[in-house]
DNA sequence: AGTGACTTTCTACGACACGTAGAAGAAGCA
DNA sequence: TGCTTCTTCTACGTGTCGTAGAAAGTCACT
């Protein structure tokens, strides 16, 4: 399912918040705290690719990018979870009534909208 | 965060499906086709309670059960994987929007019951 | 009180995932 | 061609998990 470490979970942050391909070397400077070695960052790269996470170009020093958004990956890691549920409704029930007021009203607005309107993208 | 291994996850299932406190040696059945040894149960109950899923009472052989249900898990979880988003409407907007017809009619009647109630608990 | 059966705790080992990186090979540039 | 940078291969240390043996504790019954 859905296993990433520490380092493999900031790494993709950092990829999902540059939105745009970025090579090794910048992700290493972005951990720059960490210290890491520049093959650490291919190690990690590497696995997350391996995941799924992650894809690259053949350009010379490789450009690494996130494979969907953070806000895809979310909403799929909600259905995973909501799918371990074994009463569906009684999960989501327990979802919405511990929801923030505006985030209820944020739900209300998008079921609103999503009306009878299919495939919302 | 969430990480249970696949004996943990199958032990808190059963929990939760029996519903009421569980002998250890009643689990151990319950698993025959893996034929676990009776310490191997405990161990694994040992970690869940340390994780502060199941909880034990002080009886001569202990009943151990799940700290909340099932549905309250997957609504915790569910909260947890949203946190992770950057942008909580738009994460939410997906997962809304991903969701079956069924389902979303489901929330429709769960936010509409919730209307202006404060504090549904 | 003593013995046998069952329960709980302690300790440990193998497998695997992850953080970490060195060493070697490949590719581009001066 | 030689130097620099990038990529791949391999590996080690640590932590978690499945697994359970050994030891210590508790109970019931004789």
């Amino acid at each position: 399912m859905n296993t990433l470490g520490d380092l493999e979970r900031a790494v993709l942050e950092h990829l999902w918040a540059a939105g745009g391909p970025v090579p090794a070397t910048q992700l290493r400077d972005a951990f720059a705290d960490r210290g890491l070695a520049l093959t650490t960052v291919h190690t990690v790269l590497t696995r997350l690719e391996q995941k799924g996470f992650v894809e690259h170009d053949e350009s010379r020093p490789r450009q690494f990018r996130a494979r969907g958004t953070r806000e895809e990956h979310v909403a799929e890691l909600m259905h995973e979870v909501l799918g371990q549920a074994g009463d569906r409704q009684a999960a989501l029930a327990r979802f919405v009534g511990s929801v923030g007021e505006d985030e209820v009203r944020m739900l209300r607005a998008l079921l609103a909208a999503s009306g009878d309107d299919p495939a919302p993208r």
